[in-house]
DNA sequence: AGCACGCCGACT
DNA sequence: GTCGGCGTGCTC
């Protein structure tokens, strides 16, 4: 009998020992007993000591061998992640795994795809169908001249199956795995910035480099990507290629489709089926899928032949997760492109102050498309507005309004942006001044007018709009600020006859609304465009040529130091939306706050000197990049309970010297779903000290919080949103 | 995380 | 006398 150390689905530090008659390979997936119940396990490790009673020892049920065991460099890669974002190992490799490879069904992998041509037997034999069979004739023309996959076969003929069935018991066909061709299309040239970032890359294939590809928006970072792509696809090896989740859209895919053909890509993220998933994550682990693309979680698929990894729009928070195992997919790329010994290549207009930090210090090596790539897409004129005198109808002034007017008169297309974060529009009582706020969550309920509701944003509660005052029973309630809804509706007050289209959570939610957006843009039947974030990224609206940008103050006020970061990537991106093609862009930014060093960097679209300030003001508070940072949390149903609990652990814990610590403090976000959060910041300019730091928390939390309490914590480490 | 075991209040 | 509350502890 042999002791094998298994990675189970629990929240557990520990592995657990089962015995079997053979040694199996480390990384197989197996079957065991665990508390009377039936689950999957992974084989982590052998042993031949146990610290427990030998006959408690359980036996492995079954050996699964639909999936070939997962590698041990992506073990390691497991392994890593559960270190670093002290999070246990079982659950770790658990969240990697699609759903299919977590539980026990046999997997009904799908056939893989073939090829197919008629052989030398079936050119002479397979008889000319008549030609009023033309779906027919056209089938059999077309295997005699070259390898045609399924999908296209039964393009011509929708019954391609049947028939390539009768062809093969014949003996007349070829049938490959592969397509004879694999190749990339380009009818496009680069540029002599985007060949530089070309060669560069181009020049470490092979080893170990990380990229920083700063390009202005409308560059084309992206026929960097696919330059590079196409040379490592071309050398066999396999591609990683990372997107937020915004950006993965079918265009992109059909974009990449008809650039790379005969690569059937490997599409990873949390919105493909269950069945998909866990079929495209076994094709990249056996090495058939070359290309894999996806969100974050793509980042945890075994690959055993990377050649690259790309990273789009690297400064986007949705590489983060928040939750359970908090890994960021951009660090865990880049660990792991040193792992593989492959370039990697970060790719934003608007770096992360991290990677631009990397940059300037020399571990990364920047890469600069300094020019929009189409040279008549002049970059747009921002206006900056001072409000602080001007009256604001409807959140807008004067000159904004006029300014929507005449380019609606003009017959151009703009966009009014708000800047929702932090601002909603909440309803208040003219004469007492009450607001009302959410019953559980330490937030303002928002105003949905059309509902006639109030909805809180973090929970979801929803009531009935209040006639009266509950304090002093006036009843002459009025939203503060305001909403992309009444933002609608002031403009249509202004302009009946333009057709104004509102995008917010609300309106375009589903895959349908955004075509239908598009189909809309596209017939330029839409003249002013309102909405929220959802805007600002990703999508070219080609007509646009005005942008009216809201409120965009309240980042600056927010107490998290990475807010003016993320609100310059934002207001630069959505003024990128304004005037792509030949039409030159206007921008109008409404302000309380006119001299802030952020509009006058924004204004010269200059994103390195509003970086550098930035960085200087970090290194003053010795904040990231400038040292590292772990939030641990606690929530309990009581505010004072979760700060007295962390003072306890605090005060318990004899921390190394070089680490600090702020708080306990509540959460911005204080109450959430009827429990009060707070937390600890811990910093340190070393990275091993504050991993130290955060295995000590994690033990006094473990020891002195009861499992099945009301009390619970978390650990964040890199936290993004302090 | 689940799930069982275990000691104290209101019920047929 | 039991049914059931959720505090404590364990899972190979």
């Amino acid at each position: 009998m042999y002791w094998h150390q298994l990675a189970l689905n629990v929240p557990l530090e520990r592995l657990f020992t089962y015995s079997h008659p053979e040694p199996l390979p480390l990384g197989t997936r197996v079957l065991v007993t665990f508390r009377g119940k039936r689950c999957v396990a992974v084989v982590w490790a052998h042993t031949d000591e146990l610290d427990f009673d030998a006959n408690k020892v359980l036996p492995i049920v079954e050996v699964l061998h639909d999936t070939p065991p997962l590698s041990e460099a992506w073990r390691a890669m497991m392994a890593f992640c559960s270190r670093y974002y002290l999070y246990p190992i079982g659950a770790t490799v658990f969240t990697a795994l699609p759903q299919g490879l977590r539980n026990s069904e046999a997997l009904s992998l799908s056939e893989p795809k073939r090829w197919y041509r008629f052989n030398e037997l079936g050119k002479q034999h397979a008889p000319e169908p008549a030609a009023r069979h033309y779906k027919k004739h056209a089938l059999w023309q077309g295997l005699q001249q070259q390898l045609l996959g399924l999908a296209e076969l039964k393009q011509i003929h929708p019954q391609a199956g049947k028939i390539l069935q009768e062809y093969a018991a014949q003996q007349w066909l070829d049938i490959h795995t592969e397509p004879s061709e694999l190749g990339f299309h380009s009818d496009f040239v680069l540029n002599a910035a985007q060949q530089t970032a070309h060669a560069a890359i181009s020049a470490k294939l092979g080893e170990f480099q990380a990229f920083l590809l700063h390009g202005i928006t409308g560059s084309g970072k992206t026929e960097v990507y696919f330059a590079a792509m196409a040379e490592v696809l071309a050398r066999g090896q396999q591609v990683l290629m990372l997107l937020p989740e915004i950006n993965l859209t079918p265009q992109l895919l059909a974009r990449i489709n008809s650039r790379f053909f005969g690569h059937e890509p490997a599409v990873l993220h949390s919105q493909t089926a269950a069945g998909a998933r866990s079929h495209d994550f076994i094709r990249a682990m056996t090495g058939e899928a070359k290309l894999i693309i996806g969100t974050r979680l793509s980042v945890l698929t075994p690959m055993p032949n990377l050649g690259l990894i790309v990273v789009d729009e690297e400064h986007d928070g949705s590489f983060k997760q928040q939750n359970e195992l908090r890994y960021h997919a951009r660090d865990v790329a880049l660990w792991r492109a040193k792992q593989a010994a492959c370039p990697i290549v970060l790719g934003s207009a608007t770096p992360s102050l991290e990677s631009w930090h990397n940059a300037a210090t020399g571990r990364y090596q920047l890469l600069s498309l300094p020019e929009r790539a189409n040279a008549q897409a002049v970059l747009p004129k921002i206006h900056i507005i001072d409000v602080r005198q001007l009256p604001l109808e409807e959140g807008m002034c004067e000159p904004v309004r006029q300014a929507l007017l005449k380019n609606w008169q003009r017959g151009g297309m703009s966009l009014v942006y708000l800047n929702r974060r932090g601002f909603a529009p909440v309803l208040a009582c003219t004469a007492c001044g009450h607001t009302f706020d959410c019953p559980n969550c330490s937030a303002k309920m928002v105003w949905h007018q059309r509902q006639r509701q109030l909805r809180c944003h973090h929970c979801d509660l929803r009531e009935a709009v209040p006639v009266f005052c509950p304090e002093c029973h006036n009843s002459d309630l009025t939203p503060l600020g305001q909403g992309t809804q009444r933002v609608e509706e002031a403009l249509n007050a202004l302009m009946p006859h333009a057709n104004i289209v509102r995008v917010d959570r609300d309106t375009t939610s589903g895959k349908q609304d955004w075509q239908q957006l598009y189909e809309q843009v596209q017939a330029d039947a839409v003249d002013v465009l309102i909405g929220t974030q959802m805007l600002a990224k990703g999508h070219d609206f080609a007509r646009l040529n005005l942008v009216v940008i809201l409120n965009a103050d309240g980042a600056l006020y927010s107490s998290d130091f990475r807010a003016p970061e993320h609100l310059f990537a934002q207001l630069l991106q959505v003024s990128g939306r304004a005037g792509r093609a030949e039409q030159k862009g206007k921008v109008l930014l409404q302000t309380q706050l006119p001299d802030h060093p952020l509009f006058a960097a924004l204004q010269q679209h200059d994103y390195i000197s509003f970086a550098e300030q930035e960085l200087a003001s970090r290194q003053l508070y010795e904040f990231p990049p400038f040292s590292h940072m772990l939030a641990v949390r606690v929530d309990a149903p009581q505010m004072h309970e979760a700060q007295q609990l962390l003072q306890q652990v605090l005060d318990g814990l004899e921390l190394p010297d070089d680490v600090s610590v702020f708080g306990p403090v509540p959460m911005l976000m204080a109450r959430l779903n009827g429990r009060e959060r707070a937390q600890v910041f811990v910093q340190s300019p070393s990275r091993q000290a504050l991993h130290k730091a955060g295995r000590l928390f994690q033990a006094e939390l473990t020891a002195l919080l009861p499992h099945q309490s009301a009390w619970r914590y978390s650990l964040d480490m890199d936290v993004q949103d302090a």
